[in-house]
DNA sequence: CCCACTTTGTGCACCGGTTCACAAAGGGAC
DNA sequence: GTCCCTTTGTGAACCGGTGCACAAAGTGGG
C-alpha cells in the first residue's frame, strides 16, 4: 500500500486538481473531528461540493491511496494532501499594508490555521508604525529586505493601495521571494517564476452583478431599453 | 455603428469573458483619466495583462464596437462594459458580519467605487450591534430580512464565522436574494439560480505554498525524503 | 481615386479539464 | 474458496476556452 507513486506521481498536478485540494482537506478536517475513520469518494464529493468522479481524478494525481469496497482512510488522506500542498512545513509570510484590509489579515485566524504564520507586518505611514497588532510590531516598509531575509518569509500578502502595489512587488521580488497574493486592485507584471496570485472584491461583485442583472432582466422580459448610447459620441 | 447587436449579442456571454470584463474596465478608466481617447487591442491587453487576440474576441461578444486600423474608443467601451455588467444601475449590497473582515470591507473605498453602495451591516453579537462604522449603524441579524427588504438589497456578502455562514445564507434566500459573495471557508449548498462567488484567503495561500515548495524542492534536488506514512495505520 | 498601412473580428486547431461509464480490485458472507 | 456487493481508478468522448493567423474593413497620404 506503500510505494504506490509509481503510475501518476511524476512531477505534474493539474492546476484545477491543485486549486481544489485545500476544499478536500477541509472537508476530511471536519470528518475527522467528527471521528470518521473513512470515506468515499461520493460523500467526499458531497462535503466539498464537486463531483466524485473528479474528486477520485483528482486523489488519482496524488497516488492510489484508496481501497476498492472501501474508500479512502481520512488521516491518511489528509496526511498526503497536506504533504502534497507542502503543510507539513512552516511558511512564515509578511502582511505588507496594514490598513483596514491589512489589519483584517493580521488578525484574521482563520488562515493562520494549518502551516500559515504571519512573521511581519509592514506599512510605509509612519503614524501606523511601532502599533501592535495581532502580537506583532508593525515595521517600516524601509525594513522590507531585511525583514524578509531575517525571518525567512517565502509569501508576501500585498495589502497596499493599488499605487504602491508594483513598487512594493518589484522589492519582494527583488529580495527574492516567488510568491504573492496580491488584494490591490493592479494587474502586476512580473518576471517569470514568480507566482502572483490575486484577490479582487470589486471584480467579484461585478461578476455577480452581471449574474443579477440577466435574472432581473429576465424576469421584467429583457433589455427592450437603453440600446443607444446616450451621449454624443462622433468617433 | 448603433445597432450592431446583430451577430454575437443573442444572450450568452462565456463566463470566462464576463470575468475579464472588470479588468478591462479597470484599465479604461485609467486610461479616460489620462486623457486617451482611443485605444488599441494590443495596448488594452497588456494594460489588463491578457493576450489579445482574446481581448478582441472578448470585445466581440458585446457587439462589434471597434474600428478597423483605429480601435476602439476609450469612453464608449467604458460605457458598453459597465452597461453589460449592469454597472450603471445602483448596486444595494449588505455585509452580514461585522468582524475584523466585515469592516475592513465596510471600509474598503475600492470596491464602493462605482455602481455599489453599502446599504447594511448586520450582526448577532449585541457587542458590535449599534456601533457606527463608515458611516453606518450595525444592526441586529433579527433584522435581515427586514432590512434586505427595505433598502432593496440584491448582493449580499457574508463575512461571519464558517459555523453561521450557512444559516444566513439561506436566511437572505429564503429573502429573495440570489447573488452572495461568501468569505467564510464553508462550502455553501444553495438552490439553483443563486450565485455564489467564494473568496478564500486560506485556500489561496495553500495554492501558492504548493507552487513555493515545488519551487524549493526543485532547487534541492527533489523529495526524496519521506514517502512513508509517519504514523502507524492498518487501515 | 488608389494604394499602403493599421487594426479589428473570427475560423480553426489545439489543450486542459470535466463527466460518463465501466472494468478491475477489494471486502465480507456463507 | 466462491460469489456478490461496493467503490476505486481510468479510458474516452466531450466541452469551453485559448491563441494563431488571416481576411475584411477602415484610415490617411499622395
Amino acid at each position: 500500500m506503500i510505494r504506490r507513486l509509481s503510475q501518476a506521481r511524476e512531477r505534474g498536478i493539474p492546476e484545477a486538481t491543485v486549486a481544489r485540494l485545500p476544499l478536500y482537506l477541509r472537508a476530511l478536517n471536519g470528518m475527522a473531528e467528527r471521528g470518521l475513520a473513512t470515506v468515499s469518494s461520493e460523500d467526499l464529493a458531497v462535503a466539498a461540493g464537486v463531483n466524485s468522479a473528479k474528486l477520485r481524478k483528482d486523489l488519482s494525481h496524488l497516488g492510489s491511496y484508496g481501497t476498492r469496497g472501501v474508500g479512502y482512510d481520512v488521516e491518511y488522506l489528509i496526511y498526503q494532501i497536506s504533504r502534497e500542498l507542502g503543510l507539513t512545513q512552516d511558511w512564515a509570510i509578511a502582511i505588507v499594508g496594514v490598513g483596514n484590509l491589512g489589519r483584517a489579515l493580521a488578525n484574521y485566524g482563520g488562515f493562520v490555521s494549518r502551516g500559515f504564520r504571519v512573521a511581519a507586518l509592514l506599512d510605509a505611514d509612519p503614524e501606523v508604525v511601532g502599533d501592535h497588532i495581532a502580537g506583532l510590531n508593525v515595521e517600516h516598509i524601509d525594513e522590507l529586505e531585511a525583514v524578509i531575509r531575517r525571518r525567512g518569509v517565502s509569501i508576501v500578502v500585498l495589502a497596499t493601495p493599488a499605487a504602491a502595489a508594483q513598487q512594493v512587488a518589484d522589492r519582494v521580488i527583488a529580495a527574492g521571494v516567488t510568491s504573492i497574493l496580491n488584494f490591490a486592485p493592479v494587474v502586476l507584471a512580473v518576471p517569470d517564476g514568480v507566482d502572483i496570485r490575486k484577490v479582487d472584491l470589486s471584480i467579484e461583485l461585478q461578476i455577480l452583478a452581471f449574474h443579477e442583472q440577466r435574472k432581473t432582466d429576465r424576469m421584467t422580459g429583457g433589455p427592450a431599453m437603453a440600446e443607444e448610447w446616450p451621449e454624443a459620441v462622433d468617433l
